[in-house]
DNA sequence: ATACAGGTTGGAGTAAACTCTAAGTCAAGC
DNA sequence: GCTTGACTTAGAGTTTACTCCAACCTGTAT
């Protein structure tokens, strides 16, 4: 599979491929006789785990440390399932701020919905956490 | 509430409260006659508000622009409203993506802890996103 | 009185993650 | 044979979000 199609399947930029190969978030990709990129199912298979794991917001230096394991073989069974569980706890941590935020949201666009209605905005001070900065003397 | 305290509250630096306040992501706060900082009730909303948001990953600018419509009056509760749904909508996705990659990570450890007792990687074709270059032929 | 803790400012510096540029190689089509 | 398009590299530039620095002010304790 070419460069191009891999950026095409997964909307990604070469440059940005080209950048995850050199800090080894994928490992070196196989090669055409004229030094071209041709990415074989493997190849594939960590473009896809690099992308996945980015897109969980996962430092590329996390990625790449975990990828340096994989190919130092069988003795980093230990060391690369520690990492993951590490990976894990910061996502699980990640999705929590992400879920306080959303509930916050919640309350706070029921608020403009009303307020786009009846052209009032009821202040709860139950829900304290408002910037309600037209309310300020100035 | 002086700003040390403030910083103490959220476990945040002066030099980010006061790039906050610089940026727009919260109002410009009360001041003692020495110039100082003295947080009120409102502006620490402002602080908690802003603080939450970009937990959630929202940028910057983003939460300048809210805070902005904030201080421009009743006339903003759409345009409000409209953002924070934006918001909303990114944070949904961001939540989307981190639980997609739990369930691929909560594979894996479950293999290598497998591998750490047996010895063995299992390997599974059907969830066939692995980086596994250790079998790469070199 | 003088040192110190805690502020203030503008502006420079840093880290992470891309993103772009310049200069070069190579095979295919006209 | 020459252009076009898709690649290659090293290295510079950009964006975002801080983070630090130097130089200054000011009320309190020794």
């Amino acid at each position: 599979m070419t460069m191009k199609e891999v950026c095409k399947k997964y909307s990604i930029s070469p440059d940005t491929l080209r950048y995850y190969e050199r800090v080894g978030v994928i490992p070196a990709v196989h090669r055409t006789k004229n030094n071209v990129r041709d990415y074989t199912e493997q190849d594939i298979g960590c473009v896809e785990n690099a992308i996945c794991m980015r897109n969980a917001g996962v430092p590329v230096e996390m990625v790449a440390k975990y990828v340096e394991l994989c190919q130092q073989g069988d003795e980093t069974f230990l060391a690369r399932r520690d990492l993951l569980r590490e990976v894990r706890e910061g996502i699980v941590r990640q999705i929590e701020k992400c879920q306080r935020e959303l509930e916050r949201l919640e309350y706070k666009i029921a608020r403009y919905e009303n307020a786009v209605e009846t052209g009032e905005l009821v202040w709860d001070r139950a829900f304290s956490l408002e910037p309600e900065t037209e309310k300020k003397e100035d």
